[in-house]
RNA sequence: UGGGGUGUGGUGUAAUUGGCAACACGACGGAUUCUGAUUCCGUUAUUCAAGGUUCAAGUCCUUGCACCCCAGCCA
């Protein structure tokens, strides 16, 4: 969504597939391209991303941020970050200051609009002055459970407020002692004058101000009176001259609401479109549960790596390009769909597999010796750093009598399709040569310690399998992190059966392995590099835990692996 | 049993607004490969249901069905 992927004009055609057909836009894209060819607006597009400090940012955000700074991207017009900061008890600053660093490095641009709704709290109240002086808002002073008692059901009308019918005059002054702070909390609000027999709940003359002297991250103790959503959000929008105000499904039946506040005001009036949020399988999205997990410590924290928010996926080593591109993929429909979480690892799969440079690190190590070699010889062998892209060099490894190969690369009695290493068998070393098996070392116990084999260096040879290695003289021990999916149930949110989600953690989402065997020239990794540990996976450099020389790794995500599908394993 | 939404392959999104159901991902099969990776090629649908209108329906009409959202002084 960075400038550099907008259309040029040149690449418009490129995109069209299918004999020119035009590429095809979502219904979002459909609504102002009518609407610019209207003349509304005066053409102009104008997005934003209106969160609410109370929790970090989640892959599902990523949706919505892509979708607005793309729009206006798209468009040639401009996004805002707004934080809806109208209720102190549950926003803080930390918030503030995570989700401005996550937007911005998802590729979010705001320049200099970034707002808080609390800019607009002098504005709000004189707005709500003047509907109150239009007869269309009114002092309640009804309390939380009187007022569920009179606000009827699904099937039944509301009754009226006993003090819906207040003058203007006492309305006025009892917004001003509200203000004033003469009042407890929750014994008074403020409510708009609409209709209490609405079918639609949120007409039934709604909540415009309630009473919560509580200190506010920005505007401290000036305000004992917090606005809410519903008399917030359109009048933010509306004062930052948005056109487009972009929301989830959810806040559909909000819409007529949010309309009549721009109405009755008479102030400009944008346009409200909602579109179904992301659901993501094998994880879960909703803020409290996202906090359950920290709070109860079934993850190490915010930006731990197996969590879907943007914090972890950084930390685990996902792109912000990645993220984009998952996010473009997607696409945007009201459908309430759930994507497979393979998506989000395609991904970063396809991605890191353009940019990351390839590395051998051996997991779980098997020693084999190459008998025909001397000790404390060490031949040099060059590696590419991609196979297919020569220009991004080579890299010298040490090859010696002593190697580590990875443990699954070896079996005793292999089925015929498996064409690594086995008892008298041939495979060749990444970039070295073609070993010989010819025996096996076993402990005591009959576990096998280590193989005994002949190095050969003839690169001519054809052998089936190839495997990596890392020499033990040079290689570098390190800590390296095996994520895997937090929950191992494609749907944890599903309760049936009186289970939480909870219920559906997955054991094995971490397994740390203490010390892993990496190639000498892992020992320069620079903390958040990223590398493709050949045959394995993609890994990133921690960039809180690694230290100079030790870098600490964590998985991003495997490689595909097609013999693991196939032996049952993966 | 009120109101607001949504139903297109395994998954997600399209369909020039009544004209050959397309694209992507996955899955499966094959080719290439010093990563069982990547890359490449092929296969992969009675459009929620039943009626109706029409030369022609995913699209229009009728009647159903399923799922999601709403009874916070949360957003």
């Amino acid at each position: 969504m960075a400038a550099a992927d907008a259309s040029s004009p040149d690449d418009r055609p490129e995109n069209a597939k299918s004999g020119g057909r035009a590429a095809s836009r979502n219904f979002i894209q459909q609504i102002i391209d009518a609407d610019r060819a209207a003349g509304k607006n005066g053409g102009r597009v104008h997005t934003r991303f209106p969160p609410e400090p109370n929790g970090y940012l989640h892959i599902g955000h990523a949706k919505s941020i892509c979708l607005n700074f793309g729009l206006a991207n798209e468009y040639g017009g401009k996004f805002n970050l707004r934080f809806d900061d109208t209720n102190p008890v549950k926003e803080e600053q930390e918030y503030v200051d995570a989700i401005i660093d996550d937007v911005h490095w998802l590729g979010g641009e705001w320049d200099d609009r970034l707002f808080h709704a609390s800019d607009y709290f002098e504005q709000l109240y004189d707005w709500a002055v003047q509907l109150i002086k239009a007869g269309k808002a009114y002092v309640c002073d009804l309390n939380a459970e009187e007022m569920r008692a009179h606000r009827g059901t699904l099937t039944e009308p509301g009754k009226n407020s006993p003090h819906r019918d207040r003058s203007v005059k006492e309305n006025l002054e009892l917004l001003e002692q509200m203000r004033a702070g003469k009042f407890p909390d929750g014994s008074r609000t403020l409510r708009a004058k609409i209709d209490m027999a609405s079918p639609n709940l949120n007409m039934r003359d709604p909540v415009m101000y309630r009473i919560k002297h509580a200190h506010h991250q920005r505007t401290g103790d000036a305000w004992c009176i917090y606005p809410s959503y519903d008399y917030t959000h359109g009048q933010s929008d509306s004062i930052e001259g948005i056109t487009h105000s972009i929301c989830t499904l959810e806040f559909e039946n909000h819409r007529p609401l949010y309309d009549w506040f721009c109405r009755e005001l008479g102030i400009h009036h944008p346009q409200q479109i909602e579109f179904a949020r992301l659901n993501l399988t094998y994880t879960v999205m909703s803020k409290r549960k996202l906090l359950e997990l920290v709070r109860d410590k079934h993850v190490a924290g915010w930006d731990d790596p197996r969590m879907p928010t943007i914090r972890g996926l950084r930390r685990r080593g996902y792109t912000a390009e990645s993220i984009r591109a998952f996010c473009e993929r997607i696409g945007v429909a009201k459908f309430n769909s759930t994507i497979d979480m393979g998506w989000l690892e395609d991904a970063v799969r396809e991605d890191l597999n353009e940019r990351a440079p390839r590395a051998m690190a051996v997991l779980r190590p098997l020693k084999v010796v190459l008998t025909n070699l001397k000790a404390g010889e060490t031949r040099t062998v060059e590696a590419p750093n991609h196979p297919q892209k020569p220009e991004l060099g080579v890299r010298k490894v040490p090859l010696t009598r002593e190697i580590y190969i990875e443990q699954d690369d070896f079996m005793e009695d292999a089925p015929k399709k498996f064409f690594r290493l086995k008892p008298g068998g041939d495979v060749r070393l990444r970039g070295a040569g073609i070993i010989t098996c010819d025996e096996v070392v076993k402990d005591a116990a009959g576990a096998v310690t280590e193989l005994h084999c002949t190095f050969d260096d003839d690169h001519s040879r054809k052998v089936k399998g190839t495997i990596h290695w890392v020499s033990a003289e040079h290689a570098l021990s390190t800590e390296v992190r095996l994520y895997d999916r937090l929950f191992n149930v494609p749907n944890p949110d599903d309760a049936s059966e009186g289970k939480t989600f909870l219920d559906h953690l997955n054991p094995d989402s971490i397994e740390v392995v203490a010390d892993a065997k990496l190639e000498p020239s892992l020992a320069n990794a620079e903390p958040g590099s990223r590398y493709q540990f050949e045959r394995v996976g993609y890994f990133y450099a921690d960039p809180l835990d690694s230290q100079p020389g030790r870098p600490v790794l964590n998985r991003t995500v495997t490689l595909r692996d097609s013999w693991a599908k196939a032996a049952g394993t993966a």
